[in-house]
DNA sequence: TTTTATTTTCAAAATATTTTGAAAATTCAA
DNA sequence: TTGAATTTTCAAAATATTTTGAAAATAAAA
């Protein structure tokens, strides 16, 4: 297989994985070819090389930027913006797992707590198994919480060296 | 606040959570609402309480089956059938990542194999931006897949206690 | 300032997904 | 068997999301 090959199939791949995970197929596509870009490169680059329209490209830029996926570079002399995207995969999950927890579990967790206390009989069946539940994921939820913040702020080496070794 | 606004309240945010990861609302709603259930629910008794469609609710209820988070019970001497979820939120996770490894990530793995090497001079710099990419993720998702394996076969207070006690 | 290049916005169009509901299929009891 | 209850299917309708492209805004050069 050649380069430009490869690079087709790895970015039309990205973007399926990301719609399993709440991602827009182009956001995960212009993410890929970022990735996988020696080089900045501008709106009219990506427009192209996937081609999408202007409008497209820069919302996604936009979303990406502020995923904290891609960095805006100003090139002295040249008149465009270009474009770059963080290419050690341990810095781009952290990040997302930064963000994600943020937007989506630090919410959840909140609600949780709210709704531990409920008014009622708590011998009454219906109330036990909703305390019950709702008990049980809060727990699973803030262990994960807890676990995420360490990957936050670990390095990569050691945070996956320790893994293997205990679990080796 | 009562059993009932807390159960609305937990089913909304449980579907809008589900829409974050590539789950349909509906189906997250439905999964909700037979984790706080004490009892078995019918195809009718769910679509009173969410109300939506009886096609809905069938179809919704078969892929939640197919990930294997809802289980079909008959009653005996009842004529219809009735639907649990696996209460138990490690059980429900585990089962979650065990599907979706599967699904998302091991299709993933494969194709990054391929892509690791392709013709060309190792020297160029789109050739080597490209392969380093690659394999830094074929790396980590190798990782995170033993990981997961790991998860998938333990026990909830060992791995999550021996997580809590290493990184503490 | 005026002109030109570039980026951003956003309403409308295109596409994709979800939902409905009635018909078909299935299951079980009589 | 037959018939009633229940489940399943799936085309069409409703909704939601994504994409386009041209106009407006912004930024830099002349």
């Amino acid at each position: 297989m050649n380069l430009t090959e490869a690079k087709q199939q790895f970015i039309s791949s990205w973007g399926a994985f990301g719609t399993h995970w709440g991602i827009n197929k182009t956001m995960a596509q212009i993410h890929a070819l970022l990735m996988v870009s020696p080089d900045p490169l501008t709106q009219d680059d990506v427009m192209e090389q996937l081609t999408i329209s202007r409008g497209n490209v820069n919302m996604n830029i936009r979303d990406l930027i502020d995923w904290g996926l891609v960095d805006r570079m100003i090139i002295p002399g040249e008149r465009k913006e270009y474009f770059t995207a963080e290419k050690d995969i341990w810095k781009v999950a952290t990040q997302i797992v930064k963000e994600r927890k943020k937007r989506e579990l630090d919410p959840l967790l909140k609600l949780l707590a709210q709704l531990e206390n409920i008014e009622g009989d708590k011998k009454d069946k219906a109330i036990k198994q909703f305390t019950d539940t709702i008990a049980g994921i809060k727990k699973f939820g803030s262990q994960a919480d807890k676990m995420l913040d360490l990957m936050i702020k670990a390095d990569a080496n050691w945070f996956l060296g320790s893994l293997i070794k205990i679990f080796k």
